[in-house]
DNA sequence: ACGATAATGGAAACTATTATCAATAAGCGT
DNA sequence: ACGCTTATTGATAATAGTTTCCATTATCGT
C-alpha cells in the first residue's frame, strides 16, 4: 500500500494561494489525510498518518499546519478534555453537515449527532444576536457538547 | 490586611466530613477563596491567592484540593481554550445561578450569562433525553460556549 | 533555471498538571 | 489534653502537549 494519502488538486489549494501561503507538500499530505477520516484526530495521530507517507515530516509542522488551517476557517479545534487538541476538517456549512459532540468520559469515544441540530441552531443564533447586543461582543463560534457515560464505560463500572 | 480568607464552619464541612475526608487549613483555605470570588481563576491564580493567607500551602495541594471539590460536586471545572484550567464553586442548583459563558478570543473577559438560560435548560434537556436513549449513553454534563471578541480586543484590531 | 524568502524539521524550551515520598497534622480513643 | 494511626501535605522531579529557535530546504514569481 503506497501513499495512501495522494496528493491532488483540489479546492482549498487556491484559498491557500490567494491567501498569500505556499503550496507545499506537508501542507497537502496533512489536508489529505484530515479529507480521509470522520475521527477526530489530535496532533499525534494526524503526525503518525502523515508520518506513514512522509515520513520526512516532522511533528513541529503538523502543529504549524494545524493552525493554519484553523486560522484559514478550513478546520476546527476542539477540547474533549483530555488534554489533547483534536482537529476535524469542515465539509461546508449545510445544515445536515453541521453538529455538535457527545462524548464519553470512560474511553474517550466521540459521537457526532445532529439530532435536534436545527433547534439547537434556531436557539443559538438568538442567544448569539442577544448576547452580541448585550455585551458587544463579534461572537465567530460556540461550542456545546454533552459529556456521559457510553454502555460499555458503564457496564465497566457495575 | 489580614488574613482576608478567614476561617469559619460552613455547610460543605459537614459534607467533608461525612464522605471521610479531613478539614484541613489547605481545604478551607482554599474553599475560601473560591467563595468569596465571582471570577474564573486557575490553579495558579487560587495558588497565589491562598499563598496571601498561608504562605505554606503548596501549589500540588491546591491542584488536589480542586480535584477532590471537584469529585464532590462543590466546584465546576471549565475549560476556556486558553491551556488552563479554571475552577468556579457551584453556589446552588437555582436556575438564576445556573449559567453559560461568553469568552472574549482577545483578552480571555469571561461573561457569566443567563439571557435564554431557561430556553436553553428545555433544549438541553430534551436532547439529553434523546441522546441518552439513542447513543445509550449516561449523560451528566453539558458544556454551552460562545467565542468572540469583546468591544475593546475588537477596536484593537482596527 | 535563479533567487528571495516562506516553510520546514529537529532539538530545546515551555507550561500546566501529576507522581513520588518523607514529613506533618487531623481526629479518633483514651 | 495526649498519643496514635493514617490521611494529607509540600518540595521536587517527572510527564505530556505544544511552542520556540534557528540553520537548512523548497516554493514559486521572475
Amino acid at each position: 500500500m503506497i501513499n495512501r494519502y495522494s496528493i491532488e488538486m483540489s479546492w482549498w489549494i487556491p484559498r491557500l494561494r490567494t491567501a498569500g501561503f505556499r503550496v507545499t507538500v506537508p501542507r497537502q499530505t496533512i489536508f489529505s489525510v484530515l479529507s480521509k477520516t470522520d475521527k477526530h484526530m489530535s496532533a499525534e495521530d494526524i503526525y503518525m498518518a502523515v508520518h506513514k507517507a512522509y515520513p520526512a515530516i516532522g511533528l513541529t509542522t503538523v502543529y504549524r499546519t494545524l493552525d493554519l488551517l484553523v486560522q484559514m476557517g478550513l478546520v476546527l479545534k476542539f477540547d474533549f478534555g483530555d488534554g489533547k487538541a483534536r482537529y476535524e476538517l469542515i465539509r461546508g456549512q449545510q445544515e445536515e453537515l453541521h453538529h455538535h459532540h457527545l462524548v464519553c468520559k470512560g474511553c474517550g469515544r466521540i459521537i457526532d449527532y445532529t439530532d435536534f441540530i436545527g433547534e439547537e441552531t434556531d436557539l443559538i443564533e438568538k442567544v448569539e444576536k442577544e448576547l452580541s447586543n448585550k455585551y458587544d461582543f463579534k461572537i465567530d463560534r460556540h461550542i456545546i457538547q454533552f459529556y456521559g457515560l457510553c454502555n460499555e464505560c458503564r457496564d465497566d463500572k457495575k
